[in-house]
This record gives structure tokens, C-alpha cells and sequence, in this order.
DNA sequence: GCGATCGCCACAATCGATTGCGGGCTAGTA
DNA sequence: TACTAGCCCGCAATCGATTGTGGCGATCGC
């Protein structure tokens, strides 16, 4: 790339390639006389040189570089993640490098071997599924890997998400005091540990409040807008009868809100909808969305901070789960319910 | 990271280490007899054997690696480029890292030399200033780089971006068929090709329609809500006199019609509004934004098309520009005019 | 039947930085 | 003066794959 190479930075310091490495390399640098440390170092200033990362990594078998594997970029949950780490990770020297597997297994692991032939030093995951292979065998591998936002059955792997019981809990109690009873869930995919985690927490809650969760679980095939209407019609045809929806996530929560519409059902005046991780545009809705902000941008951070520690030395206890706060966002589609008058009718 | 490497491979079929990269490279294998390559390939896949892509890289100087630089990634424009560009590499053998400015010109040029230093193949940038130095450096170092989504003064570098004369003058066309014709545009920053062309054809398009676009552009600091409600703000302030909005995206626009309705003044009732991008939440507003739909994913896909296809040897010409149809979206935001007579209240 | 040609493969240099080892030189001690 | 202890630094091997060069044996042509 650039021709200037370490031995030109070292015939112009007069002398050996060997010691303009150790000049050059903090750890090294007092094995080295001070003043040929500063005549190296002049001279690579004055030559412009930068190392070659390719030889180093060779030679070292490190690389500096991190991957970070998401399943859809496109979904507004992980650029505030995607942010986050490279944050950090720049700060540490490191480098990020992307593979989207566009909800993908067979992408994800054929992009995760790739990544491991380039020698990344280690993974930042953030598609885990509830039973998902490629983790087990990098957990083998002994690879440096945190997951973050979704975590596996019972994987050693460090995981850095939100407290997504509390978040639940929060949802609701906020429609209980506002006199609801017949909640309905939106459960998320259950090949995922943030549908999975969801629905028990949101069971939890309901028999913490005295409250019948029976027939209030719908399962969605996927965190989608398609998958909620589907799921509040499929709740309308089979006659259940509910004053409130506590959705999965936020666009499960879209999708509920519009198939309700196009029942003549309108939010929140009879059905109250609560989201889940309060995804930017969630606030600029009409009605704005009530919903669980959850600590994107804090996640990333933590989760690269993480991996690199473990990557300088200090590797975390297996099984290290790190759940963030969340905080319940009160707006436009909770209200106290009127009952069930309407609905019975509809349904 | 994995033990197996070619020597290895090259012992169990019995052939030195040379031979077994010949025939393993589909480029030199018909200079090994086809049972060698049958032994060769066999040894490495009984050993699981994956080229160590680093020592590679060092060797040959080429890293199948392509770098993209965003200016921030939570700006919901981006996350659709990259996609498209991530599709396309990914089935052409290259991996993609991806680089965060911040906006920040510093940590823009550091990344690049980062990147640089660890010889990536080549560039995509979507960082883009009008003037901007890095950009200069890279086209002088002839490192293969394509712009997409914003260009510079005037680069030899190619340039994928979209056709926003076109879609400029199909906002003022618009507005005018609905009898508008007192129309403020809110100009995006003059450090941006974005900006300056989509100012440029407004200024066109106000002429091509007999009309005067003397005091009706405001420049904007950034694409940002903050800076297009400023802009209106300051319009309303100097008592310039309007009926119809063209932003120069889609965050300008939406802070404009907040600052709008701070005044009480209603869109469409009383102000049209259009935007631009057509960025993924801009039809779930109330009410759903009239805008200009550009095709982010097709952007990145030919831009890493060029890319490839320059990295293999067909350079593009220099100043090479494609520009992508646009489709203008008419939805709430726009109405027939009623006059100006409640903005003259109003100012 | 002998030299030229060709197919096939081994050898070794190479990419650029890192690092264990050992030698030279200075200083300090007896 | 002689000998040891350190401090600095040069030497050369090393990481793993690629590739130019040359040699061996077999085939072809005359």
C-alpha cells in the first residue's frame, strides 16, 4: 500500500529493522536507548510510516479486528448497537468489521468462518437464536465472543441485554392501574431468547397482579408488522375478548394497532397498546407509542468493552449475564378502559 | 486460529507446500496433473483445512476486504446502502468493514489511514464533502474508491447517487399544479453535494416555472429537525411570505412543520410540505409526508459493483457519474393552496 | 536413436514486522 | 588490571501462503 517500510524507517534512523520495532512499541520501547527511540521515531514521522497491519497480524497472529454480526441492519434496533461498539472499539484500537446475515442461519455460518479464517480477534453476536449451533462452536473454539441484545439456551458465553422482566412488569402494572384486566401478549418468536423472556416475564406479571394470563398469549412467527395484525386477527376469529395488548416489540405493536383499526377498533379509546424497546420513530407516531426504552447505544458500549477485556486478558465467567435498566416511556396509546362494551361487540 | 495449514495438507497428499497452493487456486490449477489436484483437494478436506486469509494478504497484497464510511449510522439513509453493498460483496468473496465518522472530518481521516494500513482493497464512501481532502489523497494514492449518496467539488472518483434534479423539480411541479406559488426552500448544508445540487435544481425549477425564487431559500446548518425548524423560524421572523415548503430532506421537513404548528400554522391546511429520501418512518407520520424516494439499496448495490468490478481491473472513467431514477411520493403533507392570507397573520 | 519440447513438480525467495538470542561495549567492583 | 554485570542493539528465524525458476523424466519429431 504505502511503500514506507519498518527497515526504511530504520536505515534512516541508522539502525537495525529489530530495533526501530522495539523503538516503535510501547511495551518494548525500554529495551532501547532513549535517544534512538527519538531519532526512530523522528524518522517515521519524517517518512510518514505506518505499520503494516497485514505483517503484524501475521506475525502475531492478532489482527485487531472485531466482528459484529447482526441479523438485519435495516431494522432500527442495532445502529444505535452497531454505534455504540464502534465507539469503543475504536478508542481500543480495534476495528469493526460487519456481516449482516439477513436473518439467515446458513449465511450466519458461513459468514462466521470467514471471519474466523481472517483471524478476527472476536465476535460481538447480536443474532443469536434460542438453540443456534454457531455459538456452541465458537464457545468450543474457545473464541472470544459476548452476545448481545439476544442470548442462547444455556451457553457459557457472556450476554449483555436489558432487563426485560422489569420492562414487562412495568407494562403491566402501568395498564392495571389504568383499570385493565383482559390483557392480551404478543408473544415473540420463540426461537429467541428476547420472545421467549417476554412472554414468561409478561405471565409473571399477570399472576403477580391477580390476573388470569390463559388464553392472553398469542405466539407471533416473527418480530414483524405482518405478525402482529395477524396475530391480533387470529385473537379477534377465535372470539377472545381483551382491553389491552402488551406486544413483544415495537413493531408487533404497529402491526396490532393497524389491524385494530381495520376492525373499527381504535387506540387507545378502546384497546390500549403498549411496544417494546421504543425504536426512534415510536415518539413521532400519532398517537405516540407508549413503550420500553431500552439502552441501545449503552448495550453496544458495554458489549465491546467487554469482548476487549477478554481479548487483553481478563475472560469473563461463564455464564456472566449483565442486564441493563430499562425505562417505561407513559404516552399516547394507554388509557383507562371503558370495558369491554365495544369489543364484545367486534369480537 | 485453526492449526491446519498448507504444509500440512500438502504432507498428508504427499506434494510440497507449492504444489498444494497451485492446486488449490483455481487460477494456476492446470499446471498440476488432475490427480495431484484430486489428492490435494481430498488431503485438505479431510484435514477441515481454511487458507489463513492474513499470510495470504501479506503475500499477494490483496485482502478481498472493502471498507464503507458512513457518517453516522443511526441516520436511518444509511443502514439501506449498506445493505445492498454488504449483498453484493459478500457473493463476490469480499468482506466489509464498516467505519463511523461521527461526522467528525478527523476521525474521518484517521479511519481511512487505519483502513489503509491494513490494506484494504478499496473504498466506498459515503462521507463525502464538498471539499474534502481525504477524498483528494485517496484518488492521488489511486486507491480504488466509489462515492455514493454525496460527492465532492469535482473528483475523478465515480459516483452512484440519484437523479435529485429530477426530484426537486417534481416537488415544485407539484406544489405549482396545486396552485402554489409562493414556495420557501430550506437548503440543506453548502459543505454537501446533497445540499448545494438539490438547492441548485430548485432554483432551476422555480425559473422553469416562471416563478421567483428570490428570498425563498434558507440555508440550513445540518440535516437535522433542529436546524429546519430554525430555518422556518427565521423565515416567519423576517417576515418572508410562503404557502408551500420544499425541504431538502426529510429530518428539514419534519422540524419544519413542528416549527409550523409551534405558530399555529397547519399542514397542509395552510403550508404544503414536501420532503426528501423517503426514509422508512416518513409514511407512518399523521399526516404521511409527501417526499421524494430515492433507491438506497440499489445505490449500494451498484456501488459495490463498481467497486468490484474496478478492483478486478475494469477502472472506471474518470468523473464517471449514475445517477438513479427517483419517485415522488404524493401523499398527506401537500394540498391545494387556500392563499396566503393566514400566513400574512401570522408573520 | 538423439536432441528438443513439454508437463509436472520441488526449491527457495518473498511479503513486512516481531522477537529470542547472543555479542559488544561501558561501567563498576575487587 | 581483570573480571563481572548490565545495557543496547544486531542477527536471523518466524508467521503461512504465493510464485519465479529450474530440473527431472517422458514424449515427440526427424
Amino acid at each position: 500500500m504505502q511503500k514506507v517500510r519498518l527497515v526504511d524507517v530504520a536505515r534512516e534512523a541508522g539502525v537495525h529493522a529489530g530495533t526501530a520495532s522495539r523503538a516503535l512499541n510501547p511495551a518494548a520501547r525500554d529495551t532501547v536507548s532513549r535517544q534512538t527511540v527519538r531519532r526512530v521515531e523522528r524518522a517515521a514521522r519524517k517518512l510518514g510510516y505506518t505499520p503494516n497491519t497485514v505483517a503484524r497480524g501475521l506475525r502475531t497472529s492478532r489482527s485487531f479486528v472485531i466482528a459484529l454480526v447482526v441479523p438485519d441492519i435495516t431494522n432500527p434496533l442495532f445502529p444505535y448497537i452497531i454505534r455504540g461498539a464502534e465507539q469503543v472499539l475504536a478508542e481500543s484500537g480495534y476495528t469493526l468489521v460487519l456481516t449482516d446475515t439477513n436473518n439467515n442461519p446458513k449465511t450466519e455460518r458461513s459468514q462466521v468462518t470467514a471471519m474466523r479464517a481472517r483471524g478476527v480477534d472476536g465476535f460481538i453476536v447480536a443474532t443469536a437464536r434460542w438453540l443456534d449451533p454457531v455459538l456452541d462452536d465458537l464457545a468450543e473454539a474457545a473464541v472470544p465472543t459476548v452476545l448481545v441484545n439476544r442470548h442462547n439456551e444455556h451457553s457459557p458465553l457472556p450476554y449483555i441485554g436489558t432487563d426485560d422482566r422489569h420492562g414487562i412488569e412495568m407494562c403491566v402494572h402501568h395498564l392495571r392501574e389504568l383499570g385493565h384486566r383482559a390483557i392480551l401478549h404478543l408473544a415473540g418468536p420463540a426461537d429467541t431468547s428476547t420472545g421467549r423472556d417476554r412472554t414468561s416475564a409478561f405471565r409473571q406479571a399477570m399472576r403477580g397482579n391477580e390476573l388470569s394470563a390463559g388464553r392472553a398469549v398469542v405466539q407471533c412467527g416473527s418480530f414483524t408488522e405482518q405478525a402482529g395484525a395477524d396475530a391480533v386477527d387470529a385473537a379477534l376469529a377465535r372470539g377472545t375478548s381483551f382491553t389491552a395488548i402488551v406486544a413483544g416489540n415495537d413493531l408487533l405493536a404497529i402491526g396490532a394497532m393497524e389491524a385494530l383499526a381495520a376492525h373499527g377498533i381504535q387506540c387507545p379509546r378502546d384497546v390500549s397498546i403498549t411496544g417494546y424497546n421504543d425504536v426512534d420513530f415510536m415518539r413521532r407516531l400519532t398517537p405516540a407509542f407508549t413503550t420500553v426504552r431500552v439502552p441501545l447505544h449503552n448495550m453496544g458500549m458495554l458489549a465491546a468493552r467487554t469482548l476487549v477485556n477478554w481479548i487483553r486478558g481478563t475472560e469473563p465467567e461463564t455464564g456472566t449475564q449483565i442486564l441493563l435498566p430499562v425505562e417505561f416511556m407513559a404516552r399516547g396509546t394507554t388509557a383507562p378502559t371503558r370495558g369491554l362494551g365495544r369489543l364484545r361487540v367486534e369480537g
